[in-house]
DNA sequence: CGAAATTTGTCCGTATGTATC
DNA sequence: GGATACATACGGACAAATTTC
């Protein structure tokens, strides 16, 4: 299929973004682009040029080397800070494709930022704050929520609150029945971003949480009847309700948080 | 200062994130790490168990190396992978640094996707999307605001406001008024995770928007009022007042992109 | 099944550009 | 300016994984 690619191919069309951080480190230096992210963009060009989609084939690693004119050093560098954005994907012996675009390095970078935060200054406060957006979110979207599912019946996620109470009751916790509740719940949003951002979320959380040392349990029974809460809530179409339901769900993760920041 | 560092500072430390997607490319391969991911996750490690913050220095190539037993290319290409997730920073001739772990990365990662979609499938609701999550923050956190501003003054953000209802009476948009009042209004939640993450959502946004031929314009005044509404509400102490406020603002700029989607 | 071709992974050696002293 | 330390860049060689025949 694919002759190899010219040059012409790789041109402009990916919006640079330059704004931004001035980092701590570096004082004043322009810092001319290296060859490194020039094929970088030059990359992401040719993505959109030819407007592929996750999953398609980019040109060899060889046949990229001519394109851009670099060493295959300089093309394999470019390509793996691609694949830490997940914009690309490298399997080895297959080729290089077009990547799921998730929001994976936000949570890797997250969950490094809460680790370093809490082993260099004894400072928890990050971790709490994942949370707390996480809660914002499902606050914001209240009303959208609560508009969708008024009236309605929804017996999977009677279900799964129905799970978590039985669960809670016999004293295992229902991580899996948390996610999807609020996954299968904020996909009514009708918002890709907001459900994968909530979901990276939880994943920094889950991810941090165990590495520091701290527990989940506690308040199994009041965490199972905020989530009953909520979706009735919903059902009934009150945004209000809705809204402190969502408080009460995460009081007692939030206070567990509090605790090992004081202690 | 440092002495060469040995291998075992490099060991575990990093919490594995090795839950989440499988891509729609590896079908069911197991692929196991290759050097370049060891030598990333024993670089993150190294951090951490040395309690280094953004700005402090890391050992040079050379050094890591040999504590990692890999080659100049292999710890290369997983710094590469580093530097994109903001977790490292290198400068030119003066040596790797620890990153500003800022949230960067899912700028880059966003509007790349926003990108893809428009120009793939002429699929412009990412864009929109992000704008709906941004707004949903602000409505999440309408509480926690109104709450930290009830009774006080706020004479800068009071000129912000002014200046914004200013240009848009001779017709000027205001765009930095329009981030700094969002940026200053959403500190006072004392959550840097969220501001940060509104900020990157905003940017995401502006990178996007020109790349689709799109204008900001249009109801100038409205949404300079609806600013000063969002600040009269804090300092009211009303919520439900705040959230519609926060409504009214982003009205405009929602139809635009919904009228996008249309066309 | 096996051999060959393709493609990425890893390593090495060398030369160059940059910053610091 | 010179010396040193460091990252940048290149090209070649071989190994490992995958696909194809």
């Amino acid at each position: 299929m694919s002759s190899t690619p010219s040059a012409s191919d790789f041109v402009a069309a990916v919006p640079s973004l330059a704004y931004l951080d001035r980092s701590p480190i570096d004082t004043d230096t322009p810092q001319q682009p290296s060859r490194c992210d020039i094929t970088m963009d030059a990359i992401k060009s040719y993505i959109i040029n030819h407007k592929l989609v996750p999953g398609d084939s980019l040109p060899t690693e060889t046949e990229l080397c001519q394109a851009v004119k670099a060493s295959r050093s300089s093309v394999r560098e470019a390509v793996r800070k691609l694949e830490a954005l997940h914009i690309v994907k490298v399997v080895h012996g297959r080729g290089t494709f077009v990547g799921d675009l998730s929001l994976e390095p936000l949570v890797e970078t997250l969950a490094f930022r809460a680790m370093v935060k809490a082993t260099s200054k004894q400072d928890f406060s990050e971790l709490r704050n994942v949370v707390q957006v996480r809660r914002s979110l499902d606050k914001g979207v209240a009303e959208s929520i609560v508009a969708a599912l008024k009236g309605t019946e929804q017996p999977e996620l009677m279900e799964i609150t129905d799970r978590m109470v039985e669960r809670a009751e016999h004293g295992d916790s229902f991580l899996d029945e948390d996610i999807a509740f609020h996954s299968r719940l904020l996909a009514y949003a009708n918002n890709t971003v907001l459900t994968q951002l909530s979901d990276s979320l939880w994943m920094v959380h889950m991810a941090v949480l165990p590495s520091l040392g701290l527990q989940v349990s506690a308040q199994l029974k009041d965490s199972a009847e905020a989530h009953r809460a909520m979706l009735d809530a919903a059902l009934a179409g009150d945004a209000d309700a809705y809204r402190r339901a969502v408080d009460d769900h995460y009081r007692p993760i939030d206070a567990i948080l509090a605790a090992a920041l004081d202690r």
